[in-house]
DNA sequence: AGGCAGGTGGCCA
DNA sequence: TGGCCACCTGCC
């Protein structure tokens, strides 16, 4: 594949190798991929593009020279790249929070991804107890089987009125197992509401949750981290298990159902409760 | 070989 | 509300 010249990106304050890794790789994300040394890959809408750190640790991007449509300000879109993320952490309880400070600490820059709303949902639908290597395969078998060629025999994922096409038994058939139905079900939900999606996606955090939990397949934990991840709502708070480790070990919380410790998360870390959320979680994954 | 994995929903008290 | 369990599939 022909690809266009590296081209640099300014940032205010630039990713490690390990902050950029955790945030394309780490679970907020299931189309990413190390595709050379340093060289990281990924795909999101229409558009498949390759960042690295040169020498000097700047980011870079190319993208296919055939692929047109992704643009520098598409990245920085979807990167988040002009968020002052030092700003938002500093607003988080790190101060009177010595775990909070290190799992900060522990990963300089990392941030929150921008991603199309639609397609956060349907990876988090893959996501019910299966491992991050898993969810990548069922992704990328959706992708292959049911979405449109991006370029040279790169598939975006299929939008859901794809999938509503297609029967439970492909989807089973592209390993999906018991979460085929549920995505079969919500798939066709939303095709009976054409623009549900766009509108739930601009409500506020609580109205919206509500909204996706309407869908079967969508409980609390995958409502919050489709709304964290990609619909910037940085109030969600998705209690999953590495975070219920996090709370009973580090904050004393043996026993809390799962209800009590998403208020707990929402009250202690407050109105960006999601980005604290994403520290401890690659911090707990880090040491586990 | 059997248990478990970034969950959810149904059923029971 | 709280506890238990089935549910696909692959990996250890």
């Amino acid at each position: 594949m022909n690809w266009t010249d590296w081209q640099t990106l300014s940032i205010e304050n630039p990713f490690t190798a390990n902050s950029l890794r955790e945030t394309l790789d780490g679970g907020q994300a299931f189309r990413w991929s190390l595709e050379q040394e340093d060289i990281w890959q990924g795909t999101w809408g229409l558009h498949l593009t390759q960042l690295r750190l040169d020498p000097t640790q700047s980011l870079q991007f190319r993208h296919p020279s055939k692929n047109r449509f992704t643009t520098e300000q598409a990245i920085r879109d979807y990167l988040l790249l002009d968020t002052d993320w030092n700003a938002i952490i500093d607003q988080l309880p790190w101060r009177s929070d010595s775990h909070l400070q290190s799992s900060i600490q522990a990963f300089p820059e990392l941030r929150l991804l921008n991603q199309p709303f639609a397609e956060t949902l349907l990876g988090f639908m893959c996501s019910a107890t299966k491992q991050i290597p898993q969810i990548k395969i069922m992704c990328a078998n959706l992708a292959n089987k049911l979405g449109d060629e991006i370029v040279d025999g790169a598939h975006a994922l299929p939008t859901w009125e794809q999938i509503a096409q297609s029967s439970e038994e492909t989807l089973r058939s592209l390993g999906l197992g018991f979460r085929a139905k549920n995505i079969k079900r919500t798939a066709d939900l939303i095709v009976q509401d054409p623009g549900c999606l766009d509108t739930i996606e601009t409500l506020p955090y609580e109205e919206a949750k509500e909204r996706l939990l309407v869908f079967p397949g969508v409980g609390s934990k995958i409502a919050d981290c489709t709304l964290l991840f990609g619909a910037r709502k940085y109030e969600a708070f998705p209690v999953d298990t590495w975070i219920i480790k996090v709370l009973q070990r580090r904050y004393g919380l043996e026993g809390w159902a799962n209800p009590q410790l998403e208020q707990f998360g929402r009250i202690h870390l407050g109105p960006y409760a999601g980005y604290a959320q994403q520290f401890l979680f690659a911090y707990e994954r880090a040491n586990r």
